[in-house]
DNA sequence: CAATCAGGATTATGATCATAATCTAAATAT
DNA sequence: ATATTTAGATTATGATCATAATCCTGATTG
């Protein structure tokens, strides 16, 4: 079999692209190593030649969602037809978003389980979350100038917080009320045509 | 040792009653059968004399947490030294609720793993978190007739989403920052004294 | 080309888990 | 008072888990 050292780095990468969707899908306890290797064609015996420790993925793999995510919010922006915005809330308050954790946000599908976890990775979403704020800020309409930063915090927190309820609460009427009711309040409380 | 029927449904209280703090402490997933008996002064083997399975127990546990949380809440508005909504905010958005999930709401401390739950878990937060949406809508300052449940709707994704990311990035200033920048703005936009 | 190294498979290891069977003594029922 | 039921303890059971030791095979190094 192939040993290279770059088909070493391929395996790693592939290992940890699987368990940064596992891992937003099920939960960072939720799928353990041998899965997770049989899900990149391997089997248990390689984990300890990739990684110190299962905790070790587990960062790799936060670290990657994270990276993934603000590639996409990238993406999005560029090519953002309505205000970057609205096009930011509709795509995240999306019933598409809601019902695909495992290509989602990190912090709408993992915030719970880092509120459990340990430093490392509470220092991750620190930084991660931080950036999303500051991205929000950039793109949110200011009237108080000096107002940008808590206005980005509050409505980054109801992105997240509806995202995160319309997924508890189960399929149904009110997961689609939660997504279009916090979707259509963010847009008129702080899309580019807004009051205050 | 005392086996009466009332001893047992007092037994099976405190099971239920401990269960429901350390779940919201560890996470569904995150303490098992043995530890839990051993948390309410009992070994393993009575557990099924109790409870068909240990799924059973999670939802009484989470019906109990509900339970409680709803009575915290009738209890804090009551004493309602400011207004019903502002006294809410502080009291969800403050460091001792950040800090003790293992006796507050249960939508900020399992949501996350409500969304992976089963259907028994999620029926049950959805029932809870549009009840507490609809208390929500009676206390906040309602300008536009017929939008007080799509401003509670967003205040309610707003408060939850604060309190999990003010966990999720560990202790610091921005957890700090995202409970005081969260609070203030909830009560500004949806106080008593509120524009629109 | 020979010797070494290392990626990955196979197979332990020991812990932890939910669930269950058996046993006990106390509480209820007859 | 005797018989029956049952709460809870003790002790299996079998699955699953993270971690590790061993081995094989092909890549790297000299």
């Amino acid at each position: 079999m192939g040993h290279s050292q770059a088909e070493k780095t391929q395996t790693h990468d592939r290992i940890v692209r699987i368990a940064a969707e596992r891992f937003r899908k099920a939960g960072l306890e939720g799928v353990g190593v041998a899965d997770l290797m049989k899900s990149a064609g391997l089997t248990v015996g390689g984990f300890y030649k990739h990684f110190g420790s299962r905790e070790d993925l587990v960062i790799e793999a936060l670290q990657e969602a994270m990276r993934q995510s603000r590639e996409r919010t990238k993406t999005l922006m560029a090519q953002g037809k309505h205000g970057p915005f609205a096009a930011l809330v509709r795509a995240y308050l999306s019933p598409e978003h809601r019902d695909c954790p495992e290509t989602g946000c990190p912090a709408g599908a993992l915030s719970g389980d880092a509120a459990r976890g340990g430093p490392r990775e509470q220092e991750l979403f620190a930084a991660y979350i931080d950036k999303a704020i500051e991205g929000v800020s950039g793109m949110i309409a200011t009237p108080a100038p000096g107002k940008a930063r808590a206005h980005a915090v509050a409505a980054y927190s109801t992105l997240v917080g509806a995202l995160i309820l319309a997924r508890a609460v189960g399929p149904g009427a009110l997961s689609d009320e939660l997504l279009k009711t916090a979707s259509d309040h963010l847009i008129a409380a702080f899309g580019p045509t807004s009051p205050d």
